[in-house]
RNA sequence: GCCCCCGUCGUCUAGCGGCCUAGGACGUCGCCCUCUCACGGCGGUAACGCCGGUUCAAAUCCGGUCGGGGGUACCA
């Protein structure tokens, strides 16, 4: 078999989308696996629509998600450029040759006269009618007479176009439901339906992996690139595979106004990357029957087209989540506190840079949050009371209401009373003491004994661990936290 | 309208003729653990769209039907 060249070719165009991570993904691991080439190329064809800072954007993405590309954007390769907007030149000694063939033809027919023709005639196909199919020299001075100017179009061969589908088997279209089709426009710019396979013939792609709302196009481009053979342009015919959609709520195609949809916000989210990769993976693919959680060098090595599913998924936040999560838990404390740093850093937890004593302080927090947050981005909540100035402290409003009414005071209170004297001042030490003056003394649940002391303390009714939170704290904050309450 | 794709628990999936009175995960419900939260443990809930056919045997193969989605551009 031929070296593995495989590419994601987005279109910049407003802020990415999952879907598009999901494609990219299922090309990177199906290059990786076979040891072939993942090629990043940008279609930035259509300059009404595409902006610079989705291009940053995508790279961006990319490079957070750590799926590298062998040739693309910013590391170059031997088909560089990889912008189609610095293409043209290539596309225009393609179209050249097209034009110069019989695969295709000038067309001056507007879009009145063709929907014109198409009532009248009672067609039920709706596109090209193939009118300029045969045009005369006459007819063809006459309209340049009128000053048309003609785009060239695609002439789709009669019979069948099929190819075998990498994901969905066999799949057949009857050329005569699948008009010729338009490979620039009458000003000359190129379409997608002639660079999109075009540079995909140059750059000797092998498998086309590409998203379902693609397919109904495959059969031009196989059509089309018998024709580039001919012309040699190329000498073979990539294989295709097209994958599911990614759905959002409902029965629709996850959209832009879905929050779900925008790939950045889950960087900005907290979350991991392995874990975002991980259940995107899930969509349309599984490792083994009764596994969920994986990493992506497992993915790499497991990854077959061929089981991939074919119909579409929709996504599901809580699971995603919950991937995430088990992600979260495969991560060393120091780990996660590095990662953790941009959010607190951020949230001003800790500042930038992060002080000595702050990075002492965070060492010893660290390992009492990391396995109860699910993302990065819950670490400033659970963390910043120890941080924070005693003048800039404050109990949570709604939680000082539950907690710190009349009984809880009297708690809290106790609580004062049985530490002020405490030695030496540590987790085991303050537990013992709370327990004894509390629970033991006063009667009532744990619960609820140590409850309004969190609050006091923590400034929250969730918080870590008291008793070690209390250490760290310190005895004099600690005590002034406690007094405070009070007052 | 026409063409194409898809159809297993609420959701993502395993299943590729007998291992299926259909397995796992998320969700959800109950219980346990417990200083809050989170984690963890145990248990419950819940699916082969429908109708035919092939076969000794079908979630698995075939046909139809219904349902969902996509395409039908001088967008990608």
């Amino acid at each position: 078999m031929r070296n593995v060249r495989v590419r994601m070719a987005p279109s910049p165009t407003g802020s990415p989308h999952v879907g598009l991570v999901r494609t990219a993904l299922y090309n990177w691991a199906f290059a990786r696996h076979h040891g072939g080439t993942f090629v990043f190329r940008i279609e930035d064809t259509d300059t009404a629509r595409n902006t610079e800072e989705s291009y940053t954007a995508i790279l961006e993405l990319m490079r957070w998600l750590g799926l590298d590309w062998d040739e693309g954007p910013e590391v170059g390769g031997p088909h560089a450029p990889y912008r189609q907007s610095e293409r043209s030149d290539l596309y225009a000694e393609a179209l050249d040759k097209l034009r110069a063939s019989s695969y295709t033809y000038d067309c001056y027919c507007n879009n009145d006269e063709v929907d014109a023709r198409r009532k009248a005639s009672g067609s039920k196909v709706m596109g090209y009618d193939g009118f300029c199919r045969e045009l005369t020299a006459d007819q063809v001075a006459a309209f340049e007479g009128q000053g048309r100017k003609p785009v060239v179009r695609f002439r789709m061969p009669d019979g069948s176009v099929s190819w075998d589908d990498l994901v969905r088997g066999e799949i057949t279209f009857e050329t005569e439901f699948v008009p010729d089709y338009a490979l620039c426009r009458a000003n000359g710019e190129p379409l997608y339906t002639l660079v999109n396979p075009v540079d995909d013939a140059l750059m000797e792609i092998t498998h086309v992996l590409r998203g379902e709302d693609l397919l109904s196009s495959t059969p031009r481009q196989v059509a089309l690139y018998a024709a580039l053979i001919d012309l040699g342009i190329t000498d073979f015919t990539p294989q295709f595979g097209h994958l599911p959609y990614v759905m959002g709520e409902g029965n629709k195609k996850l959209s832009k106004r879905d929050p779900e949809a925008h790939a950045l916000a889950y960087r900005d989210n907290g979350f991991l990357p392995e874990g975002l990769l991980n259940y995107l993976a899930l969509l349309g693919w599984a490792i083994a029957a009764d596994r969920d959680v994986f990493t992506l060098a497992e993915m790499v090595e497991k990854f077959e087209i061929g089981d991939v599913n074919a119909n579409p998924a929709r996504f599901d936040l809580k699971k995603c989540e919950a991937i995430n999560a088990s992600h979260m838990r495969l991560l060393s404390v120091e780990d996660i506190t590095h990662r953790a740093l941009p959010f607190l850093k951020a949230a001003g937890v800790v500042g930038d840079p992060v002080h000595d004593a702050d990075a002492q302080l965070l060492e010893l927090a660290m390992p009492l949050v990391a396995e109860r947050i699910n993302k990065l981005a819950e670490a400033p909540d659970m963390l910043g009371f120890l941080f924070v100035d005693e003048e800039s402290f404050s109990v949570d409003p709604a939680d000082a209401e539950k907690l710190l009414d009349e009984a809880g005071k009297g708690v809290v209170k106790a609580a004062h009373d049985a530490l002020v004297d405490l030695h030496p001042w540590s987790t085991d030490a303050i537990q013992t003491a709370l327990q004894a003056a509390l629970v033991d003394d006063l009667g009532p649940k744990p619960r609820v004994a140590f409850g309004p002391v969190r609050g006091a303390v923590s400034g929250r009714r969730v918080s870590p661990p008291l008793f070690e939170s209390m250490e760290l704290l310190g005895r004099d904050r600690s005590l002034g936290r406690l007094q405070r309450a009070l007052g």
